[in-house]
DNA sequence: TTGAAAGCGCTAACAT
DNA sequence: ATGTTAGCGCTTTCAA
């Protein structure tokens, strides 16, 4: 921050008051346009721009929206921002953009730090901890101080805001039977998200298309690590069962890792084993056999958020908060038979 | 941003001054403990936290730095923000984070948004389109109305500041040696990026090897296109060239592609086609066979970077501007032979 | 048509 | 030990 030309120099130069150079260049129609011309031509040329903390103090407005993401290296987290940048750029609003780390204390934090006067309202996906511990309360003093939030993909009843979702069950319930349909006759899960929101309601959907296919549900097939279990011995286990020929894994990392080892495997995929995971990235798309993918439509999501918010902000806003679900789209690649 | 508790209304509560608050709130010696004690305890009651554009106003400083990439669908760039993020937050500084998207007109808008009074400095890696039309004035301007940029990265000399770089020239010399040690005859090179000053650097890098090893240079097989041009065809005609046995990509999405249409003209990797990119990312890792890259260390730029700017906002920097050097490494996957 | 004054929330120099 | 005042840069009554 500088010091740069302000209101009161051009006054002292003109020898006039702060008040008239301040309506003069907002086009005050008090002002004789002569005045008006020669004040707005000198501030042109000395670069004028009001300064944004001035501004904030008295209207209570930043113009600038807090962004609280966990994970950027997250392909679907990298998509959701660029939407959010997007729109956020187009309605006149900057972006103070922070990641959790999945760490509830940086959450914490970070929701501290922005909420007195820095930002004008939040954008989250909350944090791995988070939903662990289920404590939601920064989020929700945040509110009562009035700072709005809109909550995407990993979200809480606990909290009561304006949301954007992906239809998570139907996502997953969709791909399921997708396989299914395809000829997968036992279909294991993978889910390194349990602990999240959208991982438990996967698993729903995923539930819900063997019952609406009268096929049992076989707990033993469904795996739940957390990120630091070994994921190649668990599903060497898994795989050793044999007549299993279809995988959802419910996120990409674990899709990707699952690939390598069933390759190393021999299996003919397709053939002997169908593969379908969420969040389409580059990498599901550039792997041999590229895979199958459910997609969750990042980039829209952060645009819908965004304009959420703003209208939240702006008044524009209906008092209900109300909750968006983004229908997902199956992509359908090498790692499923086509549907016939 | 909100109403939220402020010093007045805490005096008020008290029938003291604001003044008596703020220095209590403060710790100032000035005030009796008693005192002290009342009101930090009603403060924190209260969640009392000082309004963040006064504080601005009156410090001209925001402890917020900008944060300017031109893509974060770069694995590489996502990478050196994870590296500003972490340091930034570790030092007390938040960030605004811009995308320019490679477009000059959004970078100058963002510089002239975010320098009046939102921002203390900027980090940022120069888009695409200006490094074309080599117009820096932005830039320069805010430097020159205290401003302090640091450059990672996408470079230009015609800016006198901080920077941080990666040794392109030395990263592609040694990438391109390690290629003709493996035993690669004829070394075919690929760049999506010639508009850029690193894209520039890594060819001549590239040039430096084949001529310390007393290789011809071929233009002919070096192959620039620009994002929009048909990298297939051009790969295609210059590998009806069969006794090219080695190919050097400067950025990771052609070295991708480039894979794909080997593998299918059936070449045998590493034995008939050895391929080394740039940018150590996930997809390069992932892709079978997994390829060799060459490192830059992303997150440590964003950490050096960041510092750059932080010590010479707090004035801990030398006058004189510097420009750190990282050292690249050389990650051995499966396209290229080991070094005996 | 222009200007003086107040105030947004805070700190710091200077009284009391 | 506590209070008064001024001022950071700006806008907005209200007065001239």
């Amino acid at each position: 921050m500088t010091s740069r030309i302000t209101l009161k120099k051009i006054a002292t130069e003109f020898n006039i008051s702060i008040a008239t150079v301040s309506k003069a260049l907002n086009n005050s129609p008090d002002i004789s346009s002569k005045t008006k011309e020669k004040i707005q031509e000198y501030a042109k040329k000395h670069h004028y721009k009001p300064n944004k903390a001035a501004l904030s103090l008295l209207n209570k407005k930043t113009k600038t929206l807090g962004v609280i993401i966990p994970n950027i290296m997250n392909s679907f987290f990298t998509e959701v921002f660029v939407g959010i940048e997007e729109k956020a750029s187009q309605l006149g609003y900057s972006l103070i953009s922070c990641i959790s780390n999945e760490s509830y204390d940086k959450e914490v934090n970070t929701v501290e730090l922005l909420k007195s006067g820095t930002i004008d309202g939040f954008i989250v996906s909350i944090a791995e901890e988070t939903q662990i511990n289920k404590n939601f309360n920064h989020f929700i003093e945040a509110i009562n101080e009035g700072v709005p939030i809109v909550l995407f993909d990993r979200i809480t009843d606990a909290i009561n805001c304006d949301k954007v979702i992906v239809n998570d069950i139907e996502g997953a319930r969709h791909a399921t039977e997708h396989l299914i349909k395809t000829g997968c006759k036992k279909i294991a899960l993978v889910s390194v998200i349990d602990t999240l929101s959208v991982g438990k309601l996967r698993v729903e959907g995923y539930k819900k298309a063997l019952t609406d296919h009268n096929i049992a549900i076989n707990e033993k097939i469904i795996v739940r690590l957390n990120k630091k279990e070994d994921l190649e011995t668990s599903m060497k286990i898994i795989l050793s069962d044999k007549s299993i020929d279809g995988l959802l894994c419910l996120e990409e990392s674990s899709a990707i890792q699952s690939l390598q080892l069933i390759k190393s495997m021999n299996y003919k995929i397709p053939e002997e084993m169908s593969i379908i995971c969420f969040t389409n990235g580059k990498l599901p798309q550039h792997v041999t056999p590229a895979i199958t993918t459910i997609s969750q439509h990042g980039k829209y999501i952060g645009e819908v958020a965004t304009k959420m918010l703003v209208d939240r902000l702006e008044g524009k806003s209906e008092l209900e908060f109300t909750t968006k679900i983004i229908k997902t789209s199956l992509i359908e690649r090498e790692t499923t038979f086509p549907l016939k």
